[in-house]
RNA sequence: GGGGGCAUAGCUCAAUGGUAGAGCAUCGGACUCUUAAUCCGCAGGCUGAAGGUUCGAGUCCUUCUGCCCUCACCA
């Protein structure tokens, strides 16, 4: 038992505020070991939980204490007694310590809730008092046993009798938050970054983070509790795939050793999840993650949380409704109300949702003029597209994509300068234009330049819930398609306050028209699109066993936490967001 | 990747180019019912890193690192 420091970090150099500190608290653990006490020990448990206890004790609350008389000589205390001689044994983080001579008040917080202790030297026991309190400092997690009593101001409190540090922190914690003479608020742990870096501190020290986080898990919960009533089968599919499959994004990449065989973290289980619906399994669903290889945003991490599930025998229709029935049920259960404020936007979370096609939110939400237009006349929808502010050269790429049998004989370097230049726009689309076989595919390239049209002008403006249907095929290479209209999906996406939350539509279960999907992929990589699908001959396959009509949906968890628990930035539901490394670790 | 902002004590924040401060936390003292306890006192800093301008840089310039916002990509 030396009292020696083991070399640390970065505490050696200078005798810093924080290096003083740490040395305190070791110096402290160690006068704990050598009066025989462990300030590492694990043999004090079990405790009862402080929620439990308060409510327990709540009936006997006694009333609030006539006012004294003015004049009157100030009270002293009454003797302290005990509600009842239960010994109860509590255990818990101590967040500030309060000392008043002979005697120190100390809050501690469990997982459940917070009371406190009442450490005075006529009711500890000497040793303890002696050996133990003084070696007590804000963060150790300790051990107390002893009755509850009402303090004169009516707070529940234990007075302790026998005291054991369970847990020396050695680190310090940082100050609780207070408001200044000035108004301003000071202390607390607010850095992001820090708190991002530091969970288990922004855990400790933010009540409302560790809400947030109870939420989530809630949340999740009643997902499964919602799917499970309606006997769908939760299942795991695999996480690294041979191929890249199930959505539009570019993959990480990894390799396995003894298969000698790259593979890629998922970007979606959809492929999987649908085999088994092939094999019988009617109603499955996973929980799981999705890795994309993106850029971070408030609304983006890497790594996120995806539910999707499948319903044999349903439409996209159908899971509209399934959808305004789940998010209406969790947020009941979850926050309480229909209504949530998310990024200072009041949202109504009451059925039922607007449903509105992409046509439509072009022309009423965009405000585009021959909105219809746009999705019929390729010509007219390349023109609208670069007078909206999509790119020349994302234009002439869809362009190109719909040439059938390939574009190795128009390549886009040669495409896009002139496409770039309004006097030669017109006519060269015209002529890639003359390539195209099919009314259809004319059609198909219109609704793809449309679709584009609905993210320049319309999408940031679906501020209430929204089912967004009536998609194009080109950006639905895996959604059936319409009986009435080929050149469009029944498939929906759910938009709250700009961002997706949900994709959903009715399966796809042609095979040699997903072959033909699987085709167009190759041909718009091959024109230069960066996130494509492989082909994915097994699937193909499996859907030549047959796969019963069905329909299957996407539900990003982590946004509906955000839109549940009313935070801003994707970060704050994540428990430990992607970060740069720092080099100190 | 582009644009804008931020980085000072353990925490939260101040400091016209002229000696780096405050509150809280910590440490010492007083106090046997406190709730940000109160009162007295002491400490605590290579101002994110590296260069430069200047008699003099926390402050101005350059580069780098990290974070936030935003655009792009995406869900």
């Amino acid at each position: 038992m030396s009292t020696e420091r083991p070399p640390h970090d970065d505490d050696q150099d200078a005798e810093t505020t924080l290096s003083r500190i740490m040395g305190e608290r070791r110096d402290k653990a160690s006068a704990l070991r050598d009066a025989g006490h462990n300030p590492f020990r694990n043999d004090v448990g079990p405790a009862t939980t402080l929620a439990a206890l308060i409510a327990e004790y709540a009936p006997t609350r006694p009333p609030p204490p006539e006012p004294p008389p003015p004049g009157a000589p100030k009270q002293k205390a009454p003797p302290i007694t005990p509600i009842d001689e239960r010994l109860h044994r509590v255990a818990g983080r101590v967040l500030v310590k309060r000392g008043m001579g002979k005697t120190v008040f100390a809050p501690i917080r469990d997982t459940t809730g917070e009371i406190q202790l009442y450490l005075n030297v006529d009711h500890l026991a000497a040793d303890d008092f002696a050996q133990v309190l003084p070696q007590l400092d804000t963060g150790d997690i300790v051990v107390a046993e002893g009755p509850a009593f009402w303090t004169k101001t009516r707070e529940l409190s234990i007075l302790v009798r026998r005291l054991w540090i369970a847990t020396k922190s050695l680190r310090p914690l940082p100050s609780k938050e207070f408001v200044t003479e000035k108004g301003e608020q000071r202390g607390g742990f607010t850095d992001v970054e820090q708190r991002y870096r530091q969970r288990y501190v922004d855990l400790a020290i933010n009540p409302d983070v560790r809400d947030v986080f109870r939420r989530r898990s809630a949340i999740v919960r009643g997902i499964r509790r919602f799917l499970d009533q309606r006997d769908f089968l939760e299942v795991e599919t695999p996480m690294m795939h041979p191929i890249i499959g199930g959505a539009a994004a570019r993959p990480f990449i990894t390799h396995h050793n003894a298969l000698d065989m790259k593979l890629f973290l998922r970007i979606a289980p959809e492929l999987y999840l649908k085999r088994l619906v092939v094999g019988g399994l009617e109603r499955v669903y996973e929980i799981n993650r999705n890795f994309r290889n993106e850029g971070l945003s408030r609304a983006h991490n890497p790594e996120f949380t995806m539910l999707e599930f499948y319903q044999a025998y349903a439409t996209y229709l159908e899971l509209m409704d399934l959808t305004e029935a789940m998010i209406g049920e969790l947020a009941h259960d979850v926050v309480g109300s229909t209504k949530v404020t998310w990024d200072g936007t009041e949202i109504e979370l009451a059925a039922p949702w607007r449903r509105l096609s992409i046509r439509d939110a072009v022309r009423d939400l965009g405000n585009v003029a021959d909105a219809a237009r746009i999705f019929e006349d390729p010509q007219f929808a390349a023109e609208a597209a670069v007078a909206h502010g999509v790119p020349a050269a994302d234009v002439a790429r869809v362009l190109v994509e719909g040439i059938p049998g390939g574009v190795g004989n128009l390549p886009l370097t040669d495409v896009v300068p002139g496409f770039k230049d309004p006097a030669q726009r017109s006519r060269l689309a015209a002529s890639i234009l003359e390539r195209y076989d099919t009314q259809e595919q004319r059609r198909v390239t219109a609704g793809h330049l449309g679709y584009l049209v609905f993210e320049a002008t319309a999408e940031d403006k679906l501020i209430q819930p929204t089912f967004l249907t009536e998609f194009p095929l080109a950006v639905s290479p895996l959604a059936r398609r319409n009986e009435q209209d080929g050149a469009f999906c029944d498939r929906f996406e759910l938009f709250v306050n700009g961002k997706e939350i949900a994709n959903g539509f009715s399966e796809l279960n042609d095979p040699d028209d997903q072959r033909c999907r699987f085709q167009a992929q190759l041909l718009a990589r091959a024109a230069g699109a960066a996130e494509t699908m492989d082909y994915d001959e097994d699937y193909c396959r499996a859907l030549e066993i047959g796969m019963p009509p069905a329909a299957g949906e996407g539900i990003g968890i982590d946004r509906l936490a955000m839109l549940l628990t009313g935070q801003p930035s994707i970060r704050d539901v994540i428990l430990f967001p992607l970060m740069r490394p720092t080099g100190d670790g």
